[in-house]
DNA sequence: GTTTATTTTGAAATCGTTTTCGTAACGGAT
DNA sequence: ATCCGTTACGAAAACGATTTCAAAATAAAC
């Protein structure tokens, strides 16, 4: 474990000034080829790198990204991690994580923690109890103290600042005329995330389609909750008639659930029971039958809030207008769904 | 966008030096009660936050762990990271994660980027493509330059370093005998992983398990690639000849294949064929019929890499030695086996 | 009233870098 | 020999904090 070399030890082993070493490192001009030579080659024996830290205060930024995600083990939210995390390499940023767990306490934590020169800026998704709560302020504090966010997903309206969402509302009318275009007449809406805002768009998108579509709302096939804990039983009464003929589910677990149900309660899955649902494509894939899904892009929403925070970053302008980014959704079509 | 407070400004400020200031806001008993009364509020109104970069210049440490994780939509490592992440908040630690994707390449640039200064020292787990080409030379050259490094799941024995591991070849003795207990008789052998140490161990645990019992060893029911691509097409050959009673898989890919594919065709899971998979249980227990599996307690692991390297950073103790911990699994009787 | 303690404050060094500006040294021109 | 213009290098400040040590100010002791 050597000592890690220094501009100032590199200096004084070759008996010239640390001005010297660093210009002749960043090969400025001022420098005589001779010297520069001779330190390079001096510098590379040793195996210099400059020091990080020295380079952040004197700079004044770190190059390094603030992630706080409500809950890695949510595919989705690990899929726009890979996007930001791809971007940031890319672009030479390092990437700092953090797990709110839906936890708002912990979500204002980390703000406050690493908004003090540790990060140059944050990217971030709402958690479920700041939504619920609607508690905003730790957000606005720390735009105000001049660090960017730029949010995804589960957004806020009262916040100013830069946005990547995906459609919901619209993806949720395309996944319910989708059914409607199968010929299913009986629909029904199955939530775990009515706490969220992306969940409340979402089932706002499946009646708006009906509205359009003049078919009657069926209350007693909805089933909204906020929690998965709650959610089973409430989807197996649901489904126990015998009555349901097309399934909208709104998120990972729900959609799960109504193929187990619907598998377990004897329909056959397409043929009388067609399913669509929010969620990631590599399990989708694996469930028996295969889950026809909306589509949600997570690494494009996670590399477009990289690109929108960086380009924030970097920019010379001080006042550039925020904007929201809409990654658009996409139906894919697996074995939940009859074809066309 | 106020700039932010420094010592400087609220020393000139207050008509006292920067030395009082920060002796002031550390609650010094240097300074009058008076001083400090005076400074503290005028901090607190200012909103001041010790900037953290000029700490760590100070320090010369950073309070950062860098993780690198080959690959986080894999379940089993998003998990040992909410492992890390937990420990490393609880101690006052950032963590800084990147992915290599499985890339050699990447991995390496990675260790060289961050170990400059940014973080203290590293927890990882090897690419597979490290893994692949014996390449390790680039993590003993961190640890040469004074930064530690924990390894957790994929280790290797030609790094001296904290190494936290999962009993794989025990588990995987324990998982087969499981089988045989049930009665199996025909216990087939699938991996996808079997270019990485952890999978070359199962294995091994598996063949040992049934020498031990006295079983032959039935090469023709033994599927060993490397990638998810080839898996299916040589499982689907095996199970054809409706032979095989049980199937021990060795990653999740394996395991969800050998309940898809045996359901396809015809096999009654569990009556006639028992599955147990080294796989994650949010997703085991969403699958019909729910897996058995063995559980590696994901978040355990990355606790107790956390807690190593973090001892080891704030040990006084120049030359700790090195341990290796070990995480027992635990079988996980779910719906594809019977009940003995 | 002088000396000695004690309390309170401040100047300066330090961490590792970059960068501005000043100043040697050297050559060529007059 | 003097002047000027390059070229090549170094000193010092800056970033934001802590910390050591010296110096002032005040209080106590003789």
């Amino acid at each position: 474990m050597k000592a890690k070399a220094t501009l100032k030890q590199i200096a004084k082993e070759l008996h010239v000034s640390v001005s010297t070493v660093s210009k002749a490192l960043n090969d400025s001009p001022e420098i005589s080829e001779q010297t520069k030579q001779k330190v390079q080659e001096y510098a590379k024996l040793k195996n210099y790198k400059p020091n990080v830290i020295g380079l952040n205060l004197k700079n004044r930024k770190t190059k390094t990204i603030g992630v706080i995600i409500p809950n890695i083990l949510n595919s989705f939210f690990a899929k726009v991690f890979t996007g930001i995390e791809k971007v940031a390499e890319s672009r030479g940023y390092n990437v700092i994580t953090c797990i709110s767990n839906e936890n708002l306490e912990k979500e204002a934590h980390t703000l406050e923690m690493l908004s003090n020169g540790t990060i140059d800026g944050f990217i971030l998704s709402i958690s479920e109890e700041a939504q619920k709560l609607q508690e905003y302020s730790h957000f606005k504090d720390v735009i105000n103290e001049g660090t960017p966010i730029v949010m995804f997903d589960r957004v806020c309206d009262q916040v100013a600042c830069d946005k990547v969402i995906v459609d919901d509302l619209d993806s949720a009318i395309d996944a319910t005329q989708h059914l409607i275009n199968l010929g299913c007449k009986n629909i029904a809406l199955f939530s775990s995330i009515d706490n969220l805002s992306v969940g409340k768009l979402r089932a706002q998108g499946y009646l708006d389609c009906l509205h359009k579509n003049n078919i009657a709302i069926q209350n007693e096939l909805t089933v909204l909750t906020d929690s998965e804990t709650d959610f089973d039983a409430k989807a197996l009464a649901v489904l126990s008639d015998q009555k349901v003929d097309g399934i909208f589910a709104l998120d990972e677990h729900a959609s799960v659930s109504a193929i187990k149900l619907g598998l377990k309660l004897g329909y056959k899955i397409p043929e009388n029971l067609s399913v669509i649902g929010f969620a990631d494509g590599v399990w989708s894939r694996r469930l028996s039958p295969s889950l026809s899904t909306v589509s949600q892009h997570g690494p494009e929403i996670g590399a477009a809030a990289a690109e929108l925070l960086i380009d924030r970053l970097e920019s010379k302008e001080e006042h550039l207008p925020f904007t929201t980014a809409v990654v658009k959704t996409e139906l894919r079509q697996r074995e939940s769904t009859r074809k066309l």
